[in-house]
DNA sequence: GCAAAACATTCACCTAGGTTAACTAATTTT
DNA sequence: AAAATTAGTTAACCTAGGTGAATGTTTTGC
């Protein structure tokens, strides 16, 4: 179990000794997932955050009518887990599925506090990571107000190729907050169109 | 100034000695806006959050072609303010508007700080706050994508029906993510319809 | 390696909400 | 209190994306 990506990936936002990175691992909890197999689903308390090491996931909801919506997706060097269940233990209303076999590094509420209070440089990281998902989810908000569903496929398609070789179509289209039969239409279009 | 108002909010949820809700007030600096006035506009640095003592705002952003996209609006014992710009000094995408004459109560870095160390309910308090500002823009974008503009005026109409007296309709329109005729077009089915 | 299931594409048709524009209140401003 | 601006309503028409159904293509599980 390398720590190898944790490390480089704390260190593209500010330097930390490999030791830390060290006291890191040794609380976290290294967890696989198989391919469709879930961290938590809807109902459940979402006990743990986490580094994603290897793999990919989705993160999604259902609403009234049993559509899926996926939130985001998650692939090496992201952190995943559903802070507001964390932290309350609430029941989380999400699900967070494997769509390819992963490899995590799990943090509890107690080993999470601990590492962010034994590691400065975390609890920054934290701080940081936190701020960003906020602004994350304001900014899809307003993209869904203001661009097209061709505009924000295009921008993902610009701003996170990669994806469009690991996940399933449909996830993306759900990801967009579009129908499969749309973003075939869309991808048409621009094929023709082009 | 009475801290009346901010005294009942804090307590509401969970109880706070009068003393400390009067250092908070001390740390404060108590801010009158004219209706139409800015805290904060577009590419100035956020240098406040606040307290709504009286009055209501909205906060808004001007997408690529320039309409405007009204994210909440913030009326008695609401905290208001770009945490993303105040945190890292970097300029606001956002519009933070008068809708009525306001009285504000206002902390910048350094008296927020300084009140979050002397004060524990205070600090737990913005973490509450914060959880929550996440969690509100993660529901507003799920609403957006599983139900109808109808649904959502129903929403708001029953959730915050105060808002219908002290706001425009173009500006609840602008909330909800459609023009003011389509408003007008619910509306009247609605009255019709019922 | 085959059957079953899951994915993707295409098409015809439908609908919520956007657009443009005309008309009528309400507010502000002077 | 008139003039000017800002708000709200209505209506005809348009368009992005939803629905449903048929068809083909991959994956998956045994």
């Amino acid at each position: 179990m390398s720590h190898q990506l944790l490390f480089t990936h704390l260190n593209r936002i500010a330097p930390v000794p490999e030791a830390e990175v060290g006291k890191l691992m040794a609380l976290a909890k290294v967890k696989a997932l198989k391919k469709k197999e879930y961290l938590f689903q809807e109902g459940q308390v979402a006990r743990y955050v986490g580094f994603v090491n290897r793999g990919c996931l989705r993160y999604y909801r259902l609403d009234d009518s049993g559509k899926e919506h996926i939130v985001y997706f998650a692939i090496e060097e992201w952190w995943i887990g559903d802070l507001s269940s964390f932290y309350s233990g609430q029941p989380t209303t999400f699900n967070l599925q494997a769509l390819e076999p992963c490899e995590l590094f799990l943090y509890t509420k107690e080993t999470f506090e601990q590492a962010r209070q034994e590691i400065p440089a975390y609890d920054r990281h934290v701080k940081l990571l936190h701020a960003r998902a906020t602004d994350a989810r304001l900014e899809t908000m307003m993209s869904q107000r203001s661009n097209t569903a061709e505009a924000r496929y295009l921008k993902l398609l610009e701003g996170f190729p990669d994806i469009f070789q690991r996940v399933p179509q449909h996830y993306i289209a759900s990801f967009l907050g579009i129908k499969p039969q749309s973003l075939s239409r869309i991808r048409k279009k621009l094929a023709e169109g082009k």
